[in-house]
DNA sequence: AGGAATATCCCCTAAAAAGGTGATTTTTAA
DNA sequence: TTAAAAATCACCTTTTTAGGGGATATTCCT
């Protein structure tokens, strides 16, 4: 009995082509095709899935959010993660929602093939080719990222929008000491000596939306 | 007799599909991956091509470098170019250089294959689905991307590392007000009022490192 | 050779951010 | 129910940035 996989990807090319990659070789997997989050949630309601080849970059929802639902809905499921850049915060992020294993777009065909197996086979995290050497402790300092709080997080997300804290203080109907407090902690938080290499550290980070 | 493409593609799962669609089918088109520009070029020297589908972003080479290269040596050729998202500056860049057409990875397999046979039979200028509707005036002012000298892309560095004008100054040995001055034409030029939109803009369309 | 683009430099003012030091209230969680 | 964490507010100084106005070299391309 064939292994049921639905590809949420939203572009038809590499949807396609993992559609061939998996099912084209034998009869061990049979592929779905959901083209977007809302789609590939519809389809888990209705089959019974092995496993999920999930895009991070999804049009209308961010992977790691559909991971965390979908792995609350289906426990048992099994989610190989997959995208183009791999960030080593992108990686974090998706594991700590549950998934199962993470590989590139850059990936050949063995190593796609071999990490679906991998996971189905109950392997607790693989990684692809280039993951592996992403997540080997690259400057661990580097890497962390610091405990901000959700006020902090709030007016974080409005400097980088370009506001100044005169008109944050005004938005949020705070004064605008509280604001510049806040924007000092954030500075020591993330030990940035000012505005623009904060934002770059945050943006590349993935701490705030570019969207 | 079956038309010469090249495929110049990094993304193996890309070009694999690629290759599946256009010499799938019938014996239409034969297929040759270069998955960098080195490669790409070099293969051209080899062979006699007829078109080359060309992925803009590459490991060695900007895209844009390359058809630039791939015309003047080889006037007869035609360009395709690919890319997985479709930004205003870069399609009008890339026809600069004499691109025959431009179509988007998430484009389904029709509108590949129309592509291509469009562009073989002469056509002017194909557009793929989606990138139409992007050139047609679609909100000019968001996904364009200004036009940046050399010097204001060293300055724009240095800024997002979080160094002040003076520091800038110090390192390049040229005055702070030569260095305010960049600074505000990069403002300007991004519409940017402030730093930190100015660096949140950029980080988020790659036009900076995040290493 | 000559014009355009780029890079350089200068000055002024006002606004904003950064650095320091401290305090009080409110919320959260043990 | 309290102690800790978070959010709030306050003032002062200095540095940096932003906005406005220029000007002169230098490099690039035709």
């Amino acid at each position: 009995m064939p292994k049921l996989i639905l590809i949420v990807e939203d572009h038809p090319i590499v949807s396609e082509s993992l559609t061939r990659i998996i099912s084209g070789s034998n009869l061990e997997f049979r592929c779905l095709n959901a083209n977007n989050a809302a789609k590939g949630l519809a389809y888990l309601n209705g089959n019974k899935f092995d496993l999920i080849l999930l895009d991070i970059n999804l049009p209308d929802m961010n992977g790691i959010e559909f991971c965390k639902i979908a792995k609350s809905r289906f426990p048992g499921i099994k989610i190989l993660a997959i995208t183009s850049v791999a960030q080593r915060h992108v990686v974090e992020k998706i594991m700590e929602q549950g998934a199962d294993g993470f590989i590139l777009k850059t990936s050949d065909v063995d190593d796609i093939l071999t990490g679906i197996r991998q996971v189905l086979n109950g392997s607790l995290l693989y990684l692809g080719k280039g993951v592996k050497e992403l997540m080997k402790g690259i400057s661990p300092e580097n890497g962390e990222t610091p405990m901000i709080t959700k006020r902090e997080s709030e007016i974080l997300k409005l400097i980088a929008d370009g506001l100044t804290n005169q008109e944050i203080a005004n938005l949020l109907f705070i004064s605008t000491f509280t604001v510049d407090s806040h924007r000092k902690n954030l500075l020591l938080k993330f030990n940035a000596k000012n505005t623009a290499i904060l934002i770059k550290t945050v943006v590349s980070k993935g701490i705030i939306d570019v969207t």
